[in-house]
DNA sequence: GACAACGGTATCCATTGGATACTGATAGCT
DNA sequence: AGCTATCAGTATCCAATGGATACCGTTGTC
């Protein structure tokens, strides 16, 4: 049975989409897409904008955003080496769909924050309560 | 330096911002959410809907979307026991923008796998013209 | 008394993420 | 000639996370 003609579906394992899907929710994918958002950004910039992240991973966020056709990387032959990250038009159309949910997360912090520390309370009196 | 009144900024790897947006982006979490979204759904069902989730794990997504406030737990006091998870007016609140990306992943999908195998072909063309 | 239903834990192992050190090419300085 | 700085990464190693599998407690039914 072939998937690439049926529906896509985010409950399918099997399905592409919650492959993509998942890599919209990576940890650092997404904050690069929207740093990218401004412009091309080389990556010791980006290093410094996304704050902090390794190399390594770096590297690796940027090769697969870069192999789903989301960014392109430009190298320019000089010394010592310049390389520009920039959003291709795919990858700008993800930016308004990211910016809504970064903005559900910023207009929620202070609820969150506080049904926490309510939980966390019950948590530590519930412990009280039955100090095994 | 106190974080709680400056302005929520997901760049800020201190700000509580960043926090909720990695774990709106959760693999599991955002998936939960949504099929929540049609009303309480219990444990095992979850397990079903949400392919293919291991208990332990989905256990742990659940207290913690429990604890920020997005779902509530609820235990009914019978055997075999029942626990119905359902969203909270804020978990609610999130659908939306998550479908949004849901609707941005699904019909993406062609052009992604597309981007992939001309990406993956580059690269096996680049190691045959430098078999090391 | 064995079994099934349900919502989990407990335990173990594979994969991923992160910290740190290092490389290669070249220009500029001494 | 040698030393140093810059930049974009690798290489290596260790800790944290995720996942597979087995098991538990409670009670009704056969």
């Amino acid at each position: 049975m072939d998937t690439k003609d049926l529906p896509a579906n985010i409950l399918d394992p099997n399905c592409p989409s919650r492959v993509i899907f998942q890599r919209i929710g990576d940890k650092w994918a997404s904050l690069v897409i929207q740093v990218l958002g401004d412009g091309p950004v080389r990556f010791s910039e980006l290093r410094k904008m996304v704050n902090v992240v390794t190399p390594k991973v770096l590297t690796q966020t940027l090769r697969t955003l870069e192999r789903d056709g989301l960014i392109t990387r430009t190298v320019y032959a000089q010394v010592p080496p310049r390389v520009d990250y920039q959003l291709t038009p795919m990858g700008e159309s993800l930016l308004q769909p990211l910016s809504m949910l970064r903005e559900w997360a910023e207009s929620h912090v202070p609820t969150i924050m506080e049904a926490r520390d309510a939980y966390d309370d019950a948590q530590d009196e519930a412990l009280l309560a039955s100090p095994k």
